[in-house]
RNA sequence: GCGGAUGUGGUGAAAUUGGUAGACACGCCAGACUUAGGAUCUGGUGCCGAGAGGUGUGCGGGUUCGAGUCCCUCCAUCCGCACCA
C-alpha cells in the first residue's frame, strides 16, 4: 500500500475541522500553555514558504505540549487594517474591505492545507467591528488617563483633576507629566484651577492624557498623504513604499510611550528574548543620564525674548564635567527661541538658514552628516559659573526633538562639536588632559571619559567620573540646573489621515474633544466615495456623508495606524467573542501572557515596543493580571530564495552554460526556478517561456545538459525565486513540507531555500510509512520488541524531548530519520514501538500519524490526546564501550572495553594493546587520561 | 562609528557539559532491479596521497592531556542603530 498523502491528508484535514479537534476551552484542571504566532497582514500575494516557517515550529511546539497534557492556547488572525489594501482601493475604487476579504480566505486555505492546530474558533480580524471596538475602548481608557509619577502608574484623570483642586499644580512634577514635546503648562495653584473655565481645564488636562491631542513635530509623508510613527520611518523614507519624508509641525493625536519609558528599558531584564532585539530595544529608547543647565540670555545683545517670559537656554548634558570648556550653544533650526534671541544684523541670515534647513528632507539630513553647517545669531548667554559671554548659533547638527532642541558645545571634547568650531573658527580651550594617552588636541577631539580636569575652577584635577557628580552636584546647589534622565524614546504619534483604519472615537464640541461614551462604540467607518483626501486637504473621513455625532459634533477624522489592532490582539484571543468586554477577567486570568512567541525580528521596534507598552497600560489600571505580554520569544531566520541564472551571449540569442560562461561576453538573466531542476535547465520550458526565446541556441556542457547559475537573494516575483507552499504541498504532501521547512536548518538562522532537499524528507515520510506496510498490507505485531528497537526508540524519546525543550527542530527531524532508518534495518515490526514512535512523529507530521493512528486501532482522532512518550534510561544501558584511543590527543584506534572497569584496569587493557605499542613508536608514555565511558588519551 | 549575530565538505547542516569533527539529508560516483520514475535498494564520497599516512572547523596566537566549543588579536559576511549632546 502506498503513502497516498493526498488522500490522507485532505481525510483528516476534513475530520479535524468537522470535529473541532482543536478547539480549547479555559480547562482549570489543566496548566495552561500559550503559544502565539505573530499576526499576519494579508496580502494580495500570498504566503511563500518563508512564511510558514515560524508557524510550523509553533505548531509543533503547541502539539508537543498538548501531548505533554498542557491545555494549549494557539490561536490565528489576521492584522487586516493597513495601506497596502487602501493603496489598492485608491487604484482601483474597490472596498478595502473587499481585497481584505478575499486575501484573507486566500489566507486561509494556505493555512489551512499545512495542518496547524489553530482553534479557528478564535479568530480575530482588526477590521471587523467586533473587534475594533475593543481598540477603540482601549483608546478612550488611554484618553481618560495620566501617569502619575509618584505612584509611578497610569491612573483615572479624575486623580489629577482631584490633585489640582487640592493642590493646584504645586507639588507635581510637570515636567515629567507632560514629557517634553509640549511646552510645560505655568504653575497654578488650586484656586487658579477651580476659576478657569472648562475648555482651559481640558486644555490643561490635555498635556497630562496618556492619548493625547499635541502639536508636535512629526514625520510627513506627502507620498502617502500621512503622518508616521518614527518606527515606520527608515532611513528617512517611509518603510512601506519608500516615500520621502520631512518633519512639520502639527496637531496629531499622539500616545504618551515616554511615561513608560523606564519601565520599558526594565522590563527587558524580565523576559526571555533575543538579546539582539532587547538591545535594539534599549538603543530605540535610549536612556542617558546627565543633567539640565540654564544659560541665562544676556539681554545687552541680540532681540533678547521678545514677547516671551524665558529668559534662559536649557541645554540637556550628559558631560557636565566639561562645563568650563564650553565654547558656544547650539540651538536647533526649529527651536522656539531662535527669532526670539536673533539679533537684528543676524536675522536674514538666521531666517534663511532655518528656512533652508526646514526644506531638508530627513533623508538629505541623514544623507550629509559630514557637511557642516550653521549660523550665529548674534546673542549670547552667560556662563552659569564664569559669567563669561557665550555666543548662541544655531545648526541642524542639535535635533529639535531630543532633549531640550539645545547643546552646549564643548568642541574639545565632542566630535560634532569640534568639526563645527574647526569649520567656523570658534575658540575653544581643552579641560581634561588625557593620562598617558596620545592626543593632539590640534587634530581632534578628546572624547573618552578618562583623564585629568583643567581649566576647571573647583573640578580642577578631578577625573572625568568625579567631576560629573561634582558638577551635577554644584549646579543644583547653585540651581543653575538639575540632573536629569533623557530619553530617545518619541512619544507615538497615533493619528493617519487615511481611510482604512479604526476610526478615533473621538468628538468634538466647540472645538474640544471629547471621548465617545462606551455605549456609543463601536464608532464605525463610514462609507466614502473616494478613499483620497478631500479637495481641502482633509482626510478621506470628511468626505463621509452625515457622519456627526449625535448628528451635530464632528467626528476626529484621523484614523488609527496599523499597530493599533496588533497592540493587544493577543489578549482577544482569550476571549475572542466577548461582546461586554475586551477580554473576561476570568479568562485573562487563567490564560494569563503569552508562554512562547514566534515571529520576525523586524518588528523590534514597532509592534513589540506597542505590546508591551500597552500591556503595562493595562495592567495598570486593572483591566490585565500581567504587564509584560511575552515572557519568551524566538525569532525565525529569514528564508532567501535561490534564483537561477542562465547566461546570455551579449547581442546574441544564445546562451551559455554556467562552467562555460568564463569564456564568453555575457549577462546573467534570472530565470524561473519552477524551470530549473538541480540547476540543470528544462530548455523546452525557457524556449516556451517568452516568445524572444523561442529559437534561443545553448551551448551545454559536455553531457548535452545546460547547467544554471544560482545566487542567494530575497524571495521576489521579480527575481522569479518565489516558492509557495502551495505547489510543494500538491508535489510532496503537508507533513513533507512542515517536516522539511524543520530540516532546512536552525529555526533562528537566516538560511537560503533549497527544493532539492525535500525529497529527501518525502522518503523518509515513505520509509516511515513501509515500516507499518512491510508486506505491502498494513501490519504490525504483538510480539515482544527487541532489545535493539526498544534502544533505538528509547534514544529517540531522549533526544526529541531535548531538541523539543530547546526549540531545535532540525534536529529533531534528523533523529526521526535516524530512527526510521534503524528500524528498518532491525526489521521492527512491533506495535509497541511503531505506536509509541507514531505519537513522537505527530507535532511534526500530524496528517501521516493520524492516519496510522486510526490503522492501529485506536479511535478516530484520539491522538491529539495521547501521551508524549517518556524516557526510560533502562533502555540505554550497554555493557562495553568503543573507547576511542588517542596519542598526545589524536584518536588512532577504538577499543572496546567492558564499561564496570576501573580506570586503572582501562589504562591497563590501554597500555597492553599491541596498537598502543605501534603508536608508541619506542616512547614511554608520561601521562594516561581516562574518562570512563568517554575517552583514552596516553601522552608521550 | 556603535551594537548584535554568524563563519565547519560541492550544498543545507550536526557535534546540548571542553572528550571519536562532518551525524542526518541533498548532490555526486559506482552498482542492483528495472523497462525512463522526480521510484526503490546496496556501496562509496572533507581535502592531499597509489598507499602507509598527512592534513582539516575564517586568519594568527593562548589556556589544556585534549579546543569547532574557553580566552586574546585580526578578517569577512549579514542584521539593527547612527549628528542622540
Amino acid at each position: 500500500m502506498e503513502y497516498e498523502f493526498k488522500y490522507i491528508e485532505a481525510k483528516w484535514r476534513e475530520f479535524w475541522t468537522q470535529n473541532e479537534t482543536y478547539k480549547v476551552t479555559e480547562d482549570t484542571s489543566k496548566s495552561k500553555f500559550y503559544v502565539l504566532d505573530m499576526f499576519p497582514y494579508p496580502s494580495g500575494a500570498g504566503l511563500h514558504v518563508g512564511h510558514p516557517l515560524g508557524y510550523i515550529a509553533s505548531d509543533i511546539f503547541s502539539r508537543y505540549k498538548k501531548l505533554e497534557g498542557y491545555n494549549v492556547l494557539h490561536p490565528m488572525g489576521y492584522d487586516s487594517f493597513g495601506l497596502p489594501a487602501e493603496q489598492y482601493a485608491i487604484q482601483t475604487g474597490q472596498h478595502p474591505a473587499r481585497t481584505t476579504e478575499q486575501n484573507i480566505s486566500r489566507y486561509r486555505d494556505q493555512l489551512d492545507k499545512i495542518g496547524f492546530c489553530y482553534d479557528w474558533t478564535r479568530e480575530v480580524r482588526t477590521s471587523s467591528k467586533e473587534y475594533y471596538k475593543w481598540t477603540q475602548w482601549i483608546f478612550i481608557q488611554l484618553f481618560n488617563s495620566w501617569y502619575n509619577p509618584m505612584s509611578n502608574k497610569a491612573e483615572d484623570i479624575q486623580s489629577l483633576i482631584e490633585i489640582f483642586e487640592q493642590h493646584g499644580s504645586q507639588g507635581v512634577n510637570l515636567e515629567i507629566l507632560t514629557g517634553d514635546i509640549e511646552k510645560n503648562v505655568a504653575p497654578f495653584t488650586a484656586n487658579q484651577w477651580k476659576s478657569l473655565d472648562q475648555k482651559k481645564q481640558l486644555e490643561i488636562l490635555m498635556n497630562f492624557r496618556l492619548a493625547y491631542l499635541g502639536e508636535s513635530f512629526v514625520n510627513w509623508c506627502s507620498a502617502l498623504g500621512t503622518v508616521l510613527a518614527n518606527d515606520e520611518v527608515v532611513n528617512g523614507v517611509s518603510e512601506r513604499g519608500g516615500h520621502p519624508v520631512e518633519r512639520k509641525l502639527m496637531k496629531q493625536w499622539s500616545l504618551r510611550i515616554t511615561a513608560y519609558a523606564q519601565r520599558l528599558l526594565d522590563g527587558l531584564e524580565l523576559i526571555d528574548w533575543s538579546e539582539s532585539i532587547k538591545e535594539t530595544q534599549r538603543n530605540w529608547i535610549g536612556r542617558s543620564e546627565g543633567c539640565s543647565i540654564f544659560f541665562p540670555l544676556d539681554a545687552s545683545k541680540g532681540g533678547k525674548s521678545k514677547g516671551s517670559s524665558v529668559d534662559y537656554i536649557e541645554v540637556f548634558t550628559t558631560r557636565p564635567d566639561t562645563i568650563f570648556g564650553v565654547a558656544f550653544v547650539t540651538l536647533a533650526p526649529e527651536h522656539d527661541l531662535v527669532f526670539k534671541i536673533t539679533a537684528p544684523s543676524q536675522l536674514e541670515q538666521v531666517t534663511s538658514y532655518v528656512a533652508k534647513s526646514k526644506n531638508r528632507s530627513e533623508r538629505e539630513r541623514q544623507a550629509d552628516v559630514n557637511t557642516i553647517s550653521g549660523v550665529f545669531t548674534g546673542a549670547y548667554v552667560y556662563h552659569p559659573f564664569t559669567e563669561e559671554l557665550i555666543p548662541i548659533w544655531v545648526g541642524d547638527y542639535v535635533l529639535v526633538g531630543y532633549g531640550t532642541g539645545a547643546v552646549m558645545a564643548v568642541p574639545a571634547h565632542d566630535e560634532r562639536d569640534y568639526k563645527f568650531a574647526k569649520y567656523f573658527e570658534i575658540q575653544f580651550k581643552q579641560v581634561i588632559i588625557p593620562i598617558d594617552k596620545e592626543h593632539n588636541i590640534e587634530k581632534e577631539a578628546w572624547t573618552e571619559k578618562e583623564g585629568r580636569l583643567t581649566n576647571s575652577d573647583f573640578l580642577n584635577g578631578l577625573s572625568v567620573k568625579e567631576a560629573i557628580s561634582k558638577a551635577i552636584s554644584e549646579i543644583s546647589y547653585k540651581n543653575f540646573g538639575k540632573s536629569r534622565v533623557n530619553y530617545r524614546l518619541r512619544d507615538a504619534v497615533f493619528g493617519r489621515q487615511r481611510y482604512w483604519g479604526e476610526p478615533i472615537p473621538i468628538f468634538y464640541e466647540n472645538e474640544i474633544p471629547f471621548a465617545l461614551s462606551e455605549k456609543d462604540l463601536p464608532l464605525n467607518l463610514p462609507e466614502v466615495d473616494k478613499y483620497l483626501p478631500t479637495e481641502d486637504g482633509e482626510p478621506p473621513l470628511a468626505r463621509a456623508k452625515n457622519w456627526k455625532h449625535k448628528n451635530n459634533c464632528e467626528y476626529e477624522l484621523s484614523t488609527m495606524p496599523g499597530w493599533a489592532g496588533s497592540s493587544w490582539y493577543f489578549l482577544r484571543y482569550m476571549d475572542a467573542q466577548n461582546s461586554r468586554e475586551f477580554v473576561g477577567k476570568g479568562k485573562a486570568e487563567y490564560w494569563q501572557n503569552v508562554d512562547l512567541y514566534i515571529g520576525g525580528s523586524e518588528h523590534a521596534t514597532g509592534h513589540l515596543l506597542y505590546a508591551r507598552f500597552w500591556s503595562m497600560f493595562l495592567f495598570d489600571r486593572g483591566h490585565i493580571p500581567f504587564d509584560e505580554p511575552f515572557k519568551k520569544m524566538i525569532n525565525q531566520g529569514m528564508i532567501l530564495g535561490r534564483s537561477s541564472f542562465v547566461y546570455l551571449i551579449i547581442g546574441e540569442n544564445k546562451f551559455v552554460s554556467h562552467s562555460l560562461k568564463e569564456k564568453y561576453n555575457c549577462v546573467p538573466i534570472h530565470v524561473d526556478i519552477s524551470m530549473v531542476d538541480n540547476d540543470k535547465l528544462d530548455i523546452k520550458a525557457f524556449r516556451r517561456w517568452r516568445p524572444e526565446y523561442s529559437d534561443a541556441q545553448f551551448i551545454c556542457e559536455a553531457d548535452g545538459s545546460y547547467i544554471c547559475g544560482f545566487e542567494i537573494e530575497k524571495m521576489s516575483k521579480s527575481k522569479y525565486n518565489v516558492q509557495t507552499p502551495d505547489e510543494l504541498i500538491d508535489k510532496f504532501g503537508a507533513d513533507t513540507l512542515r517536516m522539511y521547512e524543520m530540516f532546512l536548518g536552525p529555526l533562528e538562522q537566516t538560511k537560503p531555500w533549497d527544493t532539492n532537499g525535500i525529497t529527501g524528507v518525502h522518503s523518509f515520510l515513505k520509509k516511515f510509512w513501509r515500516l507499518f506496510h512491510i508486506t505491502g498490507a498494513f501490519e504490525v505485531t504483538e510480539a515482544e520488541p527487541s532489545k535493539e528497537a526498544m534502544r533505538t526508540l528509547h534514544k529517540t524519546i531522549k533526544k526529541l524531548r531535548d531538541d523539543l525543550d530547546r526549540f531545535s527542530f532540525n534536529t529533531g527531524v534528523s533523529s526521526f530519520m535516524i530512527c526510521v532508518n534503524e528500524l528498518s534495518d532491525q526489521k521492527c515490526n512491533s506495535r509497541h514501538v511503531l505506536e509509541q514512535l507514531t505519537i513522537l512523529m505527530a507535532p511534526y507530521a500530524p496528517h501521516i500519524t493520524e492516519e496510522i493512528w486510526e490503522k492501529l486501532g485506536n479511535d478516530k482522532g484520539s491522538l491529539i490526546r495521547a501521551s508524549y512518550p517518556l524516557f526510560d534510561q533502562k533502555y540505554l544501558v550497554e555493557s562495553s564501550f568503543f573507547y576511542p584511543v588517542s596519542f598526545n590527543g589524536r584518536m588512532r584506534f577504538k577499543l572496546n572495553l567492558p564499561l564496570d572497569l576501573s580506570k586503572e584496569e582501562i589504562q591497563k587493557e590501554a597500555l597492553e594493546n599491541k596498537d598502543t605499542v605501534k603508536w608508541l613508536e619506542g616512547n614511554i608514555p608520561k601521562n594516561v587520561i581516562v574518562v570512563p565511558g568517554k575517552i583514552i588519551n596516553i601522552v608521550f
